[in-house]
DNA sequence: GTATTTCGGTTTTTT
DNA sequence: ACCGAAATAC
């Protein structure tokens, strides 16, 4: 072996356990790569060797990643290697190569391949009908639980018949009914959820061998990357995708890479299990440790080590740079999430003028997304560029995912839970009423309202409002059923749906951003068919929406080393498999990090201390954390102690910083009190010495200036209708109101 | 049927 | 503080 190591150009530059993998055939292989360890290279290394060197054909493998952005930048590296015959792998995520099996094996498994996959939200939505339906209390049993519950037995690969036979608890038992209710409107609707797609894709495997042989016959390969974040759908998914020698096919060679310690998605069904007990499942399996880290210099793995090394249930390990130890750790107490904002956009500006790194490198990292508004109103204000990356995602805007739903529908008729969306959206006259006499009919909602007059007590109107729409509808899908480009059919709903007009006549300034959300889309469909007539690949309104439904957070963080020269703002789950220069770790303090919900459980705060270390292994150079002493939450102040996770960091590689002396802030010029009252007074102090008259100009905390158009009351009940403007006419009681006359 | 106001839940994390 | 759904008003 060492004799390849010396001279194969696919081998060059790794470390002897990275040629290990690279190499490494005949049985099933784990590989356990720490943090900053090398494995996309040594992926990426091995896939090109065994195109290049083994006699492998590009076609027989197959690489999963989760998110869309590591399998482009993986098939992008394979080629940079192997050159363009690497198009025909297939490197995808478990829910592209599951849409894709299962679109080419519908007509065996009996359904249309122009299903519509549903969203987390849609989900939730259909089980609100569900529950509406069987007069379900919302509040006894909460729509987003009751999916969340049948989402666990779908990664459990539990069926509504198990599920039901398995229910001990009373909720159990309701979610039990609902699940199977579920399924069948999921059925009904030609519909799939995230969790169906690979349940599905397990199913058509198990139960129609000649499907599952020609995938067997063809993957001899079956790489699979962040194997630890698994769940028991996609383990089961992977070894079908294996094989046995049962099959009567030799099995694909397997190789998983992964590990435990950033395992942080057990949440949604991920079970370490599955690569803790690796070499069980496959006895023959070898596994190769991947310690050495050529990320991070060794004052940020320490801390990384420091931290991971209480969690009790874990094997031992070590990462280990040799880069030297670099700066320390840089420590900071700020007064409230404003303050840390400020000092982190500061220490921004600082390492930019100190020539250490710029904003381009730089990324912060806090626990949940509503931490970025801190940061976000800061960097406006201060014109520091910047991305938030996830958060409010563009496609769950309403008005996308309006205008998405037209589509939907479009592809798909029986799409029910989009069809509710868009029948009366924009508001064109179908209430609730018209829409629950369509349903009496018990026929599929889209075959009712091509029947409209027939439905029991139709109103006229309704029913003239419910053709026009059924009309509008038809024509619509005469474009789909033409082969009309998508960027096409988008305009053109856009245009005869009205949705279009609705927000380009709206007085509300956010509809003009609406509208441009609405465009940007007609933009992403016209990328798509770019990009698929680059790649040769037929384009329709399916694959513009699959290809819309399955986009993740970590798919827009802007591309390129510098990340377009922006900071980058994130969750830590979101930072997973990244790595930046600079790294901030934000919001270090018990009830945010670890999150109040998981100091319950110590499995949770396990899985809490994973996600530090994941997100304090993201830093190459410069790593700074940070907490507030004072936080707004649910809009009153909270004080949280210092994250447990701080002091399990050796005290001497953090330098804890002093805030800096400030001056107390000034107070905004335009709301200053003009001195005309005799004490000063609070917000909430009584407004007693103002006496006003009609025709008086005041000034107003809040809406500014304004005049006094009408009085009413005496003494403490004095009132004042006042226009303000804009802000229109208000009737304030005077006691109270923060107003000053001029 | 629609607009406006109130209320209540939300803040884990995501394909 | 904020957003969406429900209640209420129009």
């Amino acid at each position: 072996m060492s004799d390849q190591v010396g001279n194969n150009p696919f081998l060059d530059g790794l470390n002897p356990s990275q040629c290990d993998a690279v190499v490494h055939s005949g049985s099933p292989l784990l590989i356990v790569a720490g943090a900053g360890s090398g494995k996309t290279r040594v992926l990426t290394n091995r896939i090109a060797y065994l195109l290049a060197e083994c006699g492998v054909a590009p076609y027989e493998v197959m690489a999963i990643t989760f998110t869309n952005k590591a399998a482009g930048e993986m098939r992008e590296r394979v080629a940079a290697l192997v050159g363009p015959r690497a198009k025909s792998m297939w490197v995808t995520t478990f829910h592209s190569a599951c849409v894709r099996i299962l679109r080419q094996e519908a007509s065996i498994a009996g359904f249309s391949p122009s299903f519509s996959i549903y969203d987390q939200s849609d989900s939730v939505r259909l089980v609100t009908l569900i529950g509406r339906d069987l007069n379900l209390d919302p509040k006894r049993y909460p729509p987003r639980q009751i999916a969340a519950m049948i989402s666990n037995a779908k990664n459990e690969l539990i069926g509504p018949a198990d599920y039901t036979n398995q229910a001990k608890t009373h909720i159990e038992e309701v979610v039990a009914e609902c699940y199977g209710l579920y399924q069948k409107r999921l059925r009904d609707a030609n519909a799939f959820d995230f969790d169906d797609l690979i349940l599905k894709t397990v199913e058509v495997l198990q139960r129609f061998p000649e499907a599952k042989a020609r995938y067997r016959s063809r993957f001899r390969h079956v790489l699979v990357d962040e194997y630890q974040d698994t769940n028991h759908a996609q383990y089961i998914l992977v070894r079908e995708l294996v094989g046995t020698v049962a099959d009567g096919i030799q099995p694909a060679e397997l190789c998983v890479v992964g590990d435990a310690d950033q395992s942080i998605y057990a949440f949604r069904g991920a079970t370490i299990r599955n690569i803790l007990q690796f070499e069980e499942d496959y006895p023959s399996a070898r596994t190769i440790l991947l310690e050495q880290n050529y990320r991070s210099t060794q004052n940020i793995l320490s801390a990384a080590n420091a931290v991971i090394t209480n969690n009790a249930s874990r094997k031992a390990k070590n990462l280990w740079s040799d880069s030297g130890d670099g700066a320390l750790i840089t420590g900071y107490v700020a007064e409230d999430e404003r303050d840390e904002a400020e000092y982190v956009m500061n220490e921004i500006f600082r390492l930019q003028s100190e020539n250490i790194s710029q904003p381009g490198d730089t990324a912060i990292f806090y626990r949940t997304n509503s931490q970025s508004r801190a940061f976000e109103e800061v960097f406006m204000r201060n014109t520091l560029p910047y991305k938030v990356v996830g958060g409010v995602r563009f496609y769950e805007r309403k008005e996308v995912r309006d205008f998405l739903a037209y589509l939907r529908v479009l592809a798909n008729p029986y799409d029910e839970i989009s069809l509710r969306r868009i029948i009366n959206t924009p508001k064109r006259g179908i209430g609730d009423k018209a829409i629950a006499g369509l349903e009496q009919m018990g026929i599929p909602l889209w075959d009712a309202l091509l029947n409209a007059k027939d439905a029991p007590d139709a109103a006229a109107r309704a029913t003239a409002a419910i053709e026009g729409f059924a009309k509008l509808m038809i024509s619509l899908r005469e474009l789909v059923e033409a082969n009309v480009r998508p960027s096409v059919i988008a305009e053109a709903v856009l245009e005869q749906s009205k949705l279009g007009e609705e927000l380009s006549d709206s007085e509300d300034p956010q509809d003009e951003a609406r509208l441009e959300n609405l465009q940007e889309l007609v933009a992403v469909a016209q990328e798509y068919e770019a990009d698929e007539q680059l790649e040769g690949e037929e384009v329709s309104i399916v694959g513009f929406l699959e290809r819309v439904s399955l986009v993740a957070d970590s798919d827009q963080i802007p591309d390129g080393e510098d990340h377009g020269g922006v900071v980058t703002l994130m969750t830590l789950h979101t930072a997973k498999g990244l790595e930046f220069p600079t790294v901030f770790l934000t919001g270090m303090e018990e009830n945010v990090f670890p999150h109040s919900r998981s100091l319950g459980e110590p499995s949770e705060i396990e899985e809490e201390r994973r996600l530090a270390y994941v997100g304090l292994t993201r830093a190459r150079k410069n790593l700074f954390l940070s907490r507030a002493s004072t936080r707004f939450a649910f809009g009153s102040p909270t004080y949280n102690s210092p994250s447990r996770f701080l002091s399990e960091i050796p005290e001497e590689i953090i330098q804890w910083k002093a805030p800096e002396i400030r001056l107390k802030s000034k107070v905004n010029p335009k709301v200053a009190p003009t001195g005309k009252r005799t004490s000063s007074n609070g917000p909430n102090d009584p407004n007693t010495n103002l006496h006003l008259e009609i025709g008086d100009r005041v000034l107003h905390q809040t809406f500014g200036m304004g005049t006094v158009i009408a009085l009413s009351g005496a003494e403490e009940k004095a009132e004042a209708t006042i226009n303000f403007g804009t802000y229109g006419d208000r009737r304030l009681l005077l006691r109270y109101a923060p107003v000053e006359k001029i």
